[in-house]
DNA sequence: ATGGCAGGTACGACCTGA
């Protein structure tokens, strides 16, 4: 069972590198962030034309999240959640469905813009709601995935100049204790599971030629919960699509469970 | 040292991202 979180950063400006990565890396389910696309414009036939099911909650121009599953390889989506319950928020940043025995969150944390500001706040309103509601769902659903664009560096491994970034947004305290209150509930990050080192990043900067310099942050993340751990056998990061004609800002991250 | 790119909206310039 191979799963996928990619922030595609428009799925209309990226439909086709999708469906070219779908079919050459078949994974059975992929989280998207950022589709930027009001649900009447999502191309869920075309998408069902490769084999794949789908979920969504879009805007237009900002936001937007969606699952994919595989129609062959996994039963269909149930129990669909939008948004954090009891969290009022108009801007689509989470979806969640039960596929088979596994529970999957899909996310696009806030970005908070910088330490102190409105949206920073938000931010951490976002956070402190998120724990809330992932503590109900890992009681009600061990076999929990949670995965997506978490907009925060768990540790400076996960930063190429933590020098540079330290206090910055995506990277200050606050946001890392909200992440580390989301690992107290039991919520693994699964690439660290598999990889000690630092220097992989998921994001990097598209000026100054971030990519081409590996100028980049380790934010999009697959967290697993306890139960599943036995399961994983591998993670990683796929630098392919970067090579590829206007690439996304973000590379798909993935984990393989038995 | 600074700012740099990209997408969307809507067609000019601004907002947001991370």
């Amino acid at each position: 069972m191979k799963i996928a979180s990619w922030n595609l950063n428009s799925l209309h400006a990226r439909q086709a590198h999708l469906l070219a990565w779908l079919g050459s890396r078949r994974p059975d389910l992929v989280a998207l962030q950022e589709t930027k696309l009001e649900d009447h414009r999502f191309p869920d036939a075309e998408l069902a034309a490769a084999g794949y099911r789908s979920v969504f909650a879009g805007q237009k121009t900002y936001n937007g999240v969606a699952l994919l599953a595989r129609a062959d390889a996994v039963p269909a989506f149930s129990e669909l959640q939008i948004g954090i319950p009891g969290f009022e928020d108009p801007q689509k940043r989470a979806i969640a469905a039960t596929v088979g025995d596994l529970r999957i969150v899909n996310l696009y944390v806030v970005n908070g813009q910088a330490v102190g500001s409105e949206k920073y706040d938000y931010k951490l309103r976002f956070l402190d709601a998120l724990h809330d509601w992932l503590a109900e769902e890992i009681r009600r659903h061990p076999q929990l995935v949670v995965l997506g664009d978490f907009n925060i560096a768990p540790d400076d491994r996960d930063v190429h100049d933590p020098k540079a970034w330290e206090g910055q947004v995506l990277c200050s305290a606050a946001e890392r204790h909200a992440f580390e209150r989301l690992r107290a509930l039991g919520l693994h990050d699964s690439y660290r599971l598999k990889h000690e080192a630092g220097g992989a990043f998921s994001w990097w900067d598209y000026r100054a030629a971030g990519f081409r310099r590996n100028l980049g942050l380790r934010i999009d993340l697959v967290l697993l919960a306890t139960a599943l751990l036995p399961r994983c056998r591998a993670a990683s990061i796929d630098l392919e699509p970067r090579s590829w004609e206007r690439p996304s800002d973000h590379a798909p991250v993935l984990v393989e469970l038995d």
